[in-house]
This record gives structure tokens, C-alpha cells and sequence, in this order.
DNA sequence: GGTAGGATGGGCT
DNA sequence: GCCCATCCTACCC
């Protein structure tokens, strides 16, 4: 399977709103899996008290500070772990957070890491499932994603998005704050 | 079709 | 000690 060029950091480099948007439609690429992400949520600096950075930097949110285009790994509920991207630039916070894929390759080795998945639309459509089927975990903290093996790059083929916006999903604070994207009748 | 409850551990007060 | 940016199973329509 082959697909577009890989994403410069010029395209992380910006407001995490933007990013998160721009993400949609782009392939996730970790060896021979890849996903095209779908669904995404943007979680901001300053007075988002939703994000992991609003209460300054910690060994955990460090990364989040940090120069764009590099992967925030975290655990969650203590058996899942969720894929961030970082935005914006360096010394700012913000991240935007994969929340789905549509699986393009790999399908077979995504089964065996996903043996609860009963439909391949299932392999990927969640964050903590996106990691699972990707074999993402933390030890990609603070990876770069303009170069491999984590990568996401351009689709084969560009095609025009729908972007449908909603509130943020499983979160208490800031809770009706349009920051969830998806891809409409993808 | 739908949802209630439990698993499970790190981060922070 | 409490709070999670979740997922799966069991059970009930």
C-alpha cells in the first residue's frame, strides 16, 4: 500500500484547532498498519480545563509544551493508551487527539491485536482501539512523527472532506466546547 | 437495538 | 483517595 508524502512540521506548527481539522482525511502509518484518521478532538492550552496541560507542565504533559509534529502517548483508566498530537509551537500547549481510524492496511495483523473487533470498522474506531490495532503505545512519547516508523502522511489520493463538528466525548470540564471533528459520510 | 457495571493503574490533591 | 480524553461483556428489550 502506498500513500502521499510524509506530513511536515510546518503543518503541526500551527493552532491545534486547525491541526485537528487538517488531520482529517491524512493516513496514520506505524510499519505495515495504517488507518486514515477520521475522527479527531483538539484540546487547547490556556483555560481548557479539559486538557492535560492546564495544569502546567508535569513529567506527563511535558511533551505537550514542547515542539510540534512529536506524539503524546498517555495511559488511560489504567489499560488503554491514547495517541495525541502535538500542535502549535514550541512552548505552547495544545494536541490534537486521534479518536478514529478507518483501517487501509495490515487489516490481518489489526485482527490479531483486536480479537473483540467482529467487523473490520470496529479494528480502529475508537482511541484506545486505534492504539491497540496500531501497536501504538507509550513508548512513542515524544516520538517524531515527520519521520518513521510513526508517521502520518498525505492519502494516495486527496479528496474533498465533509467536516462535521460536535462537543468533545467523555469529558466533565468544558464539556460543550465544539472541538470533536469527524469526517461526514466518509 | 440499547445500557449498566467492572476492569485496572497512574497522576495529582 | 479520587478522578479519569475507554472498552468489553452481560443482559435487557
Amino acid at each position: 500500500m502506498t500513500f502521499g508524502p510524509i506530513l511536515k512540521r510546518a503543518f503541526y506548527n500551527r493552532p491545534a484547532i486547525e491541526v485537528a481539522r487538517g488531520l482529517l482525511g491524512k493516513v496514520l502509518v506505524h510499519g505495515p498498519t495504517a488507518g486514515i484518521i477520521v475522527e479527531t478532538e483538539a484540546y487547547l492550552g490556556g483555560d481548557d480545563l479539559a486538557s492535560h496541560s492546564a495544569r502546567g507542565v508535569t513529567d506527563r504533559t511535558r511533551v505537550i509544551f514542547g515542539p510540534p509534529g512529536h506524539a503524546y502517548v498517555y495511559l488511560i483508566y489504567g489499560m488503554y493508551e491514547c495517541l495525541n498530537l502535538v500542535a502549535e509551537p514550541d512552548g505552547q500547549a495544545g494536541c490534537v487527539l486521534i479518536r478514529a481510524l478507518k483501517p487501509v492496511a495490515g487489516l490481518d495483523i489489526m485482527r490479531r491485536r483486536r480479537p473483540a473487533a467482529r467487523k473490520p470498522e470496529d479494528l480502529a474506531s475508537g482511541p484506545g482501539k486505534l492504539t491497540l490495532a496500531l501497536a501504538i503505545t507509550r513508548a512513542h512519547n515524544g516520538a517524531d512523527v515527520t519521520r518513521g516508523p510513526l508517521v502520518v502522511r498525505a492519502p494516495a489520493e486527496p479528496r474533498a472532506i465533509d467536516i462535521e463538528t460536535t462537543p468533545r466525548i467523555g469529558i466533565s470540564k468544558c464539556a460543550d466546547w465544539p472541538l470533536r471533528f469527524l469526517i461526514r459520510r466518509p
